[in-house]
DNA sequence: CTGTTAGCGCCTTCAC
DNA sequence: GTGAAGGCGCTAACAG
């Protein structure tokens, strides 16, 4: 049997009203029926019926955070980072991982919307006029991190172009005269959403238009081991890889790995991300670091002040740098 | 403004339960008005309030999964498949971190009750008696994974047991005669819920007294690393790192790496998990390896069954196996 | 077949 | 300072 206010009213010979300015602590009530109150709460072992006080209050106290999935540890530790600031200011969150399925996506954030949540975070793989109308028809905050959604959604993100182009200056420093730039995702250019891919994609030709010295290839096929192994035995000028993704990079190192070809000595590899796995492979990843920690705290902020009525900004740009390590 | 089952009622000229029973396909209503009040419905964009449907009903849909984190990878793949199961089943998840703080973890399950959640998942740092009673009074099913509370609550695991000695066997069959067995979360003995480790470390004593001809260390200093160090300067037989998980292995692996230690030539290392990560790192990493994807989905499987009345198995047992690589 | 009623447990005016 | 009443949106039991 369940203990509600009214328990605690009949108890004490009060009014659910009373009991619930002293559970609240309202005013209008004398200190001594509050003592009286919140002790018989105590012995009852009194708590609030969170569905109940959601329901009328119109809040939830729940944020929603919609990924991808969280293989890449990068997604990992965001949701470390979301969770433990939203558990500090007393939400919960539920995580949802739409595997980069768009018509799953869009079931998570109805049902998410159905549930009330205070706000979602988004990773989004949909894009469109279309969706950016069901997306306003929602009443709760929505931030995007990644992939920016459109103009009217407030991002969380790193600046992709500047991070590439950072990359690009430090690969032609070092000598390289070609660059194989690694990013599948490219490859669903007008599918579905690719904004932060596209922007590195953007920084990438802008920094070698400007390096009249370096030629590249760009690839986007899902077995870009294959590609890399193709050019490889052309003959061919000093080549790095650049890859948009750790995860990329590591299974670069592994095929390179595997076909004896030496990392930095034959071909030159760089990461982004910079991901804790990286502490454990050889040769030590050059890459791109972030704090996505912060992401998901300013992920997690935004989302609770827009939904207090405040500002917020509509770009959040998170700094990176570039660790330069071994593999270049 | 929101649309209720109300602005259908009165829009189709019916009651509100006449409305109710075509939306939730309710016997007693005539297939015309039926047709019509879906179609009010749909046109309204209609959608039900998830709260209030699960304040009457009792029912959240909704289950929660506590665990200590998402670093190492093996939790992430099971909170990955836990998630699928769960929406197929047409639940949410929440998935509360605790950092293996036993208070935090005490925090979130409070706070999953009071959300009413229909389950709980547990990988649990509390134990005892209190704990236990606790746990009990709570109305809804809860599973445990990793760590056992007690027989009274059903655990979902692999026989950390049978591992490790199969894991014994392997090292001595291939000829070693010293094994340092690496499992910090030992020293919490006595504090903290390590079911699952102490059965790995029982394993590990019965099965090296069964081998007379193998001497052992037992390490469980937070810093693993120093005291293998000391170890494998002293004059010594030919010894295996037994860890009794892939994370400390993949540190174990580096730190023999920096030291210039080879492995398996000088010292063997093996782990436990097979977490995905070991694709990437040099050598490749003889471990224990077993379906955390059937872990997740089996405990949402017993979470529903058991919250629709059903019995379940108060141990389910998930296979294992030893995958010989390179490292020992 | 359909309408009415009484909750689910809590919060919030409005009177007294 | 306290009580009574209405409502959040939906469901379920009972009439008609």
């Amino acid at each position: 049997m369940t203990i509600t206010s009214f328990q605690i009213a009949e108890l004490c010979g009060l009014s659910r009203g009373t009991v619930d300015r002293a559970l609240n602590n309202r005013p209008g009530i004398s200190p001594k029926t509050r003592e009286k109150i919140l002790k018989a709460a105590e012995e009852l072992g009194y708590r609030p019926h969170f569905l109940a006080q959601s329901l009328v209050k119109g809040r939830t106290k729940t944020l929603g955070l919609v990924m991808f999935d969280v293989q890449n540890r990068i997604f990992a530790q965001l949701f470390h980072s979301f969770e433990a600031e939203a558990r500090k200011q007393g939400f919960f969150v539920y995580l949802a991982l739409s595997n980069k399925d768009p018509d799953l996506e869009i079931e998570y954030i109805n049902n998410l919307l159905d549930r009330k949540v205070d706000g979602i975070a988004l990773h989004s793989v949909n894009k469109g006029k279309e969706f950016e109308a069901y997306l306003h028809k929602a009443r709760v905050p929505i931030v995007s991190f990644g992939n920016q959604i459109s103009k009217q959604f407030p991002l969380v993100w790193i600046n992709d172009k500047v991070a590439i182009k950072e990359a690009v200056s430090l690969i032609q420093a070092k000598g390289y005269q070609h660059i194989l730039y690694v990013s599948p995702p490219l490859r669903y250019k007008g599918k579905s959403n690719i904004f932060g891919p596209e922007q590195r994609h953007k920084g990438f030709l802008e920094a070698v238009k400007e390096q009249a010295e370096l030629s590249y290839t760009v690839i986007t096929e899902k077995d870009f081991l294959a590609v890399i192994g193709h050019y490889l035995y052309l003959p061919h000028k000093k080549t790095a890889i650049l890859c948009t993704s750790d995860m990329y990079a590591l299974d670069v190192l592994k095929f390179l790995s595997s076909k004896k070809i030496l990392v930095p000595e034959q071909v030159g590899v760089m990461g982004f991300d910079n991901i804790d796995t990286l502490n454990y492979v050889n040769p030590a990843l050059t890459t791109i670091d972030y704090s996505v920690d912060d992401i998901g705290t300013t992920l997690v902020e935004s989302l609770i002040r827009k939904q207090e009525g405040q500002k917020i900004p509509n770009l959040t740009t998170i700094s990176h740098r570039i660790i330069v390590r071994d593999s270049i």
